[in-house]
DNA sequence: TCATTAAGCGTTG
DNA sequence: CAACGCTTAATGA
């Protein structure tokens, strides 16, 4: 269980509930922290928990037989997920790490079902996060197969700051441009001298270990 | 042939 | 000490 006040702040959808909703989901959350470098979980654990990012950076990924590690999405604070698998209480299908320090809130099963069942609000919820994510996996498709490095660099930092996904409001985010890159599906070379080309365009400025946008629409239009 | 990458290592913040 | 930058050998278009 976490306090009105700290549910309010780490969950935007929190906000709109009807008092008896908010209560239910505020006795349904625990809060975990988790060390750099330490995976949250792996595929095929039952981590049957909606979860959401209080603070730090997570990645969603997966290693193939090979032994070769993808990455698929970078989790920003403020980003809720899990919920496809706690809706079909499935197994993971992909490694979730922590990137950085992370704290995560994990609302259970039975909570995250009581809200599905019973709160319109959460509900539309869930829908507008669904949509948003099958625009960001389409639109990943899309940049694979038409656009260039730096275009597609840009573009996957613009998904960082998508409004919907992370309502934050920082423009700043900790991350290695190795990390960046393996978003990107980009070298380490090839994500510096992008970054480069983005920063002299004004679009964002790099710093030791993080980075801060400076023109996300201009990101999110790159090479259109 | 030329460009790009992973890997290793030196440098820096 | 981890992130960055540089060099180099391998890879592949």
């Amino acid at each position: 269980m976490i306090s009105a006040e700290r549910l309010s702040s780490i969950a935007c959808w929190s906000h709109d509930l009807d008092e008896r909703a908010f209560e239910r989901a505020r006795n349904g959350i625990v809060e975990r922290s988790y060390a750099k470098d330490s995976y949250i979980c792996h595929r095929g654990d039952h981590l049957n928990a909606w979860t959401g990012v209080s603070s730090g950076l997570i990645k969603l990924g997966t290693t193939s037989i090979s032994g070769k590690s993808v990455t698929l999405a970078g989790l920003r604070t403020g980003c809720w997920f899990g919920e496809g698998t706690v809706l079909k209480d499935e197994a993971r299908q992909y490694d979730l790490m922590a990137l950085r320090e992370t704290k995560l809130a994990m609302m259970g099963r039975p909570t995250f079902m009581w809200l599905f069942e019973n709160s319109v609000t959460f509900n539309s919820f869930l829908v507008q996060q669904l949509n948003e994510r099958l625009g960001q996996f389409i639109a990943l498709v899309e940049y694979d197969r038409m656009l260039d490095a730096p275009a597609r660099l840009a573009r996957n930092i613009g998904w960082l700051f998508n409004p919907v996904l992370y309502p934050d409001t920082t423009s700043c985010i900790e991350i290695t441009q190795e990390e960046l890159g393996l978003l990107s599906g980009l070298s380490r070379q090839a994500t510096n001298k992008n970054l480069k080309v983005l920063e002299d365009m004004g679009l964002l400025s790099v710093m030791h270990g993080k980075l801060t946008v400076v023109d996300r629409k201009q990101l999110m239009n790159f090479g259109k």
